[in-house]
DNA sequence: GTTATTTTTTAGTCTAGACTAAAAAATAGT
DNA sequence: ACTATTTTTTAGTCTAGACTAAAAAATAAC
């Protein structure tokens, strides 16, 4: 079992390793965790000894087979309750990170089954991230930010790059949430600005 | 906001002074808690200074009104947790009070709003205990043993003494649940064993 | 009402995880 | 290639919460 600070360092370096290649820094851990460098030296050195990640001095560390078994856990029990917390509670999807950042915690394997088929097996959660399976794997969806479409081009919306209350509450006005349709009309060179069909 | 610790030990203290009238001492709180008096008097220091119970050197502890909102607001977590584990995932009512033990310091006054609203404002948990309203107020229920009625008395199943699952499975084979009427038909003097009506 | 026993507290240690400041290694600038 | 700068680690401290052992108070025994 491990504490809840040993958690939130395999979390962090999981995701961390997901955006950049390589071993991820303990100055990028720190970043990402409001901690100081210091501590993510001592935490990732005490993770290395229980074969949690790989660590080089200087290098950086990298989460080994065991290490991305536990992050996905707690990512799937992370996006599991932030479905719960949107489908069944009626809670906008971005109030819900905060109190999946402490629900993804909790711990019970029997918990996580039963959630899962209450909930119908979801395979993304509200921000369009997709959910791990009960064996870490989980769908690598390609993300295309809407401003890097061309004319004509078009997709589906599958997340958002930002979650300030005022941006979502502008795309409910423009009806566009999760699995909307987008279609790309029109696009001015000289500041990208867009004309789009939705639905 | 008070740590998992604190909290552990404000909700063991209000249990405590439910059944025994008076001030627990720090010996019956490390008792309840698999820790040691040592560890107890240091907390209950700790929290005689934020005001959340008064201590007496010797003498023991009492939560203050403040001490006891807090108390019932775990307890009201814990409760309505259990609730959702039976109601909504189908655990059993006997498999339920880890997980809630860990769901109950989860923080957040919506998530605790919308869950209760969510499982319909249930007045009792899985074991027949009452659940406390926002405001801490909560049914005092009396029980009492079915050993303790005598004959052609009757009553309602509100709870369970003991909950091995080896009991609770027999007392499912004999249909005996939360809310079961029982009619008490006849009581043997020798050995208290009755013959009762059930449903 | 002393003495013996139990209960409770105090004093001092330990560990996890954070921190600051200093040292060491890696990278950049010329 | 040799400084200068940045990054990373080490060494030492701090706090919360646990612990053990010893001291002090309360209770029980006679």
């Amino acid at each position: 079992m491990y504490s809840l600070a040993e958690e939130n360092y395999i979390k962090t370096i999981f995701h961390l390793q997901q955006t950049k290649s390589g071993a991820v820094s303990t100055n990028a851990i720190a970043d990402s965790m409001d901690t100081k460098a210091s501590s993510a030296t001592d935490m990732v050195q005490k993770l290395a000894e229980k074969k949690v990640l790989s660590y080089v001095k200087y290098k950086g560390a990298q989460l080994t087979e065991k290490g991305k078994k536990i992050a996905t856990r707690i990512v799937r029990k992370h996006r599991l309750w932030e479905v719960f917390l949107v489908d069944k509670l009626g809670f906008h999807w971005d109030e819900v990170h905060e109190i999946a950042e402490q629900l993804e915690h909790i711990h019970s394997t029997e918990l996580i089954k039963r959630l899962d088929t209450f909930l119908g097996s979801p395979a993304f959660d509200p921000h369009g991230d997709p959910i791990p399976d009960e064996h870490g794997n989980f769908i690598k969806t390609e993300k295309k930010l809407l401003s890097q479409l061309n004319k004509s081009q078009s997709g589906v919306c599958v997340g958002v790059k930002e979650s300030s209350p005022e941006y979502l509450q502008y795309l409910d006005k423009k009806r566009i949430s999760i699995g909307t349709k987008i279609n790309v009309l029109g696009k001015e060179f000289f500041d990208g600005s867009m004309v789009i069909e939705v639905g």
